[in-house]
DNA sequence: AGCACTGCTTGGAACGTTCAGATCCGCGCG
DNA sequence: CGCGCGGATCTGAACGTTCCAAGCAGTGCT
């Protein structure tokens, strides 16, 4: 009835050959002769023979697995920028012979904890780092006890040092080319007073794409005075995003906006809706709602940029190339809807 | 240096007793002596011990493992359902000492091949079924080969029939009772004529809606030809949502809307903020994008969905208890906020 | 005293794989 | 002919856990 599961030993039997000759077609197909390799493979078939992960990871200590953490709580529209990452990770493992196990915490220390009873019970070969930020001591943790991870997002800290604890493998977009070309874009359509909405400072993401703005501006020929002006700093949220482009509207009357992101840029098409202005806007993110509202915005390629971390943790788990970069910095792309008009 | 991981064997020579003592004392504490037990207990504090997954798993052939397949695409505002559920399933398992894989296909096919790769590997215990939906071939081919699995979602197919292929566990929300609270909430502000923006016809999530709609007008005295005209029928989506809003308002001019998506409903706030009117709306799956916006909408519990399919998992992995009803139909409830407003 | 029984503990075996070392074979060469 | 050599394959052993049958005291009963 239960016809039990074909082992190596049965898959062997069958093809006349010794376990390890299985092993080795499996394992090393190069040392095994061709007219052997082919029986064996026969045998394979026709007995429906898998491997068994458990066995495996007993035997060589690898399980061929990477943990993710799921944030805690993903608030506001942003959220579904880790989704499409998850999901792109997802399926660049498999391709490679990998699987996503998903884990949670609370704070950063927790996920400490987690990763030690992970790399404890020999379930996780690797960890994918998200949402990096200032004094994550988690990158440093990894390092320090060998374990092989990959970040989505570059290490802030001490940016400047270059430091040893920071060189570590990373994935990440780049925010300040995303802006520019932003802002690049209004100009072609003839937007000269384009103003940024972005975050409070401290926020290295935000530092980063603020900056590609300020840069593209000063590029343009825009001077400090009022450029300082056309820059407005609030926490993200729609609401605050719409209170923001009010006051800016009233003070330097910009024709576009950019924006941090596409909570903020939705409450701008609020306020501009609102007055009846023709203001141009750019979210960030090219979330799902901006598709939704005919917002032009700043799309992050998250498909390749899983793609490269699974690539990264895998010259490191596999040993294949060290040959490759282990810092790769994205350019993301504009995605142009309704809201990016001319003046 | 690398101070070789504690096993069962080095924790039974700490603590002067015999490997399977000490498993004993992990798996079934109430056969062995007290004293025995707490000095077991120190040893594996001392060293640190934690048992290996993968041991475990070859031997016993259990892995405590969860899948869950990854949908392809997410389109528009509403995927962010799933990201919540899966957050809480994964903190759900983890309480039980389980954890949650992901795997990916393109198709319902794909992924019943998908089930019978991750089977035979013996990777995972059970599956999380989402989206279900009419001629689903999944549950049948899971119960078919005696894996456990619980689906979100109720088994649409032969709803009247009950047949045998469809008594499997489930979790659902009760989307009916959604749409039934949703008119109870307008008409206690006061509103009488209360369309519905719903999907077309064939989606049986949109049926089970548009019914709760339906019945709570119905229960209010409404008659059939002014209700039918009530109803509108369009695919998801902002544009489709507004345009259908304006009709709507041409044609029999409610006081407020109930929608079947926090899509729609973002649709019908933007004719609504065009024209002027002060149409009351309300959304359907309280994403965050009703958050930032302001829309009243109706919640999935998906928090407690999540944690009923975890136990409903458990009571066939554990057979704990067979007490429990295997059909779980959950409550929504509505989060009130400015777009619900007196006529 | 002998015997069965209960409560707790024990050592051997097995799960299915890979590693390390041994074996076997054919071939070229001194 | 004997020897070494390299390619191809095979045979134990080991990974760390749980299952199984058995051991071993102590207790109560005959």
């Amino acid at each position: 009835m239960e016809p039990t599961r074909p082992t190596l030993e049965s898959v062997a039997r069958r093809a006349g050959v010794s376990r390890q000759t299985v092993s080795n077609v499996l394992n090393s197909p190069d040392i095994v002769k061709a007219e052997t390799t082919d029986r064996v493979r026969a045998a394979i078939a026709e007995l429906g023979y898998r491997p068994s992960a458990a066995a495996r990871q007993l035997r060589t200590g690898r399980s061929r697995v990477l943990g993710l953490r799921l944030e805690p709580v993903r608030d506001g529209i942003n959220g579904a920028v880790l989704d499409r990452f998850l999901h792109a990770l997802t399926e660049s493992a498999e391709t490679r012979g990998y699987r996503v196990m998903l884990f949670t915490a609370p704070d950063d220390a927790r996920e400490i904890d987690r990763y030690r009873e992970l790399l404890d019970t020999a379930d996780l070969d690797a960890f994918v780092l998200t949402s990096t930020h200032r004094a994550d001591t988690r990158a440093a943790w990894l390092a320090e006890h060998d374990v092989p991870f990959v970040s989505f997002g570059r290490p802030w800290d001490r940016a400047d040092a270059g430091a040893a604890a920071d060189d570590h493998p990373w994935v990440d977009v780049d925010g300040a080319a995303g802006t520019r070309a932003a802002v690049a874009h209004l100009r072609d359509l003839g937007h000269e007073r384009i103003a940024y909405l972005g975050w409070p400072d401290g926020s290295d993401v935000g530092g980063d794409r603020a900056a590609g703005w300020t840069a593209a501006m000063v590029d343009a020929g825009h001077d400090g005075a009022l450029l300082r002006r056309l820059h407005a700093r609030v926490t993200d949220g729609v609401g605050s995003g719409a209170a923001a482009t009010a006051d800016l509207l009233d003070d330097v009357a910009p024709t576009a906006v950019v924006c941090a992101s596409d909570s903020l840029a939705l409450g701008a098409m609020t306020t501009a809706r609102a007055r009846g202005t023709g203001l141009a806007i750019v979210g960030f993110d090219d979330t799902p709602v901006a598709a939704a509202v005919g917002l032009t915005s700043v799309a992050q390629p998250l498909t390749e940029a899983a793609h490269r971390a699974v690539d990264l943790l895998l010259d490191q788990l596999d040993g294949t190339g060290g040959t490759r970069s282990r810092r790769v910095l994205l350019a993301p792309h504009l995605v142009a809807r309704d809201t990016s008009h001319h003046p």
